[in-house]
DNA sequence: CGTGGCCCCTGTGGGC
DNA sequence: TGCCCACAGGGGCCAC
């Protein structure tokens, strides 16, 4: 599900009721969604059976701290404490952030529970996931998550041309499985990486090496473009995805292409085309795209 | 180095 | 109503 639009929209749904927060109890229910420094490789919901995970420590989790920003790279959230511990967030496909008053009753699938006490009065935060493909990194120090984020490509929110020529240039492969790799850029998923290439009206299946410099300035521009209106109007719910206070993103009307294989291209009115590449589901307009 | 396939999960919607 | 299958916004890993 979420995207860099729908985790900028959490972010900033989560900001009044977090940042001065303080955090006085975690409850984990499942510790497999979450990965602390010196956990067996391969990610969330990996060590499970004959791997054990390492043991918690006690401000991993944020218990104890003061939320101090609430910052984000592409696809993550990182909520930082006051000591610079910080808690990285990745929503996978069906992961949420909710904001709860305490006594509400708990949903279904809440692995971790904070109890929190905002300028409001008494909270509940809690990550929950259906599917378990998201999770949380446990990070000690700002150094730590800003070496994790270089790592990843330039925020697909301000990508800027040069640098995108750069990044396309050095990898030789179609221009859709570039742009869902998030060390190309960071924050586009397939959703975002297929409105992208329709409104620079550009194939998704062109390889990246065959793009002329014009094309790689208007594909830039036409992420930025693309992310900043989904994020206006609070990103796309298909099905999961809700903001800090459980309400749905309005952008999904507005995809042009995304979901409406077969339908009439919104440009042109040719039928819009669909295939699988890089494993996943991409429509594109025949007549618009070169 | 790049790709395709499989895996990790749950839930839903369509066809029968 | 039930069953089975395909598919879903994420990414990691492995063989080739």
């Amino acid at each position: 599900m979420p995207e860099l639009p729908e985790v900028e929209t959490l972010r900033r749904s989560l900001e009044p009721t977090l940042l001065g927060a303080s955090i006085d109890r975690v409850k984990v229910n499942r510790r497999e969604v979450i990965v602390a420094p010196g956990d067996p490789p391969g990610g969330f919901s990996r060590h499970r059976g004959e791997t054990t995970p390492t043991r918690l420590r006690a401000g991993d989790l944020l218990r104890g701290e003061t939320v101090r920003q609430l910052r984000r790279h592409g696809k993550q959230l990182a909520i930082v404490g006051g000591t610079d511990h910080s808690l990285l967030i990745h929503l996978g496909m069906t992961g949420q952030m909710l904001v709860q008053r305490p006594k509400t009753r708990l949903p279904d699938h809440a692995h971790v529970v904070w109890s929190i006490t905002t300028s409001s009065g008494p909270r509940r935060l809690l990550f929950r996931d259906p599917r378990r493909f998201g999770g949380l990194w446990v990070i000690r120090t700002t150094e730590d998550l800003e070496r994790r984020w270089r790592r990843l490509g330039p925020d697909a929110s301000v990508v800027r041309t040069p640098e995108l020529v750069a990044r396309l240039a050095a990898t030789r492969r179609p221009l859709k499985a570039a742009l869902l790799d998030q060390t190309v850029v960071a924050g586009l998923g397939n959703i975002y990486a297929d409105e992208s290439c329709h409104l620079a009206q550009i194939r998704p299946d062109r390889l990246t090496a065959t793009l002329e410099p014009p094309e790689v300035d208007r594909l830039a521009t036409s992420i930025r473009t693309v992310l900043k209106a989904a994020t206006r109007l609070g990103g796309s719910t298909l099905r999961d995805y809700r903001d800090a206070q459980g309400r749905a993103g309005d952008a999904t009307s507005r995809h042009a292409v995304y979901g409406r294989a077969g339908q009439p291209c919104p440009t042109c009115g040719c039928p819009l085309s669909t295939s699988v590449l890089a494993g996943r589901t991409t429509v594109w307009c025949d007549r618009c795209a070169q």
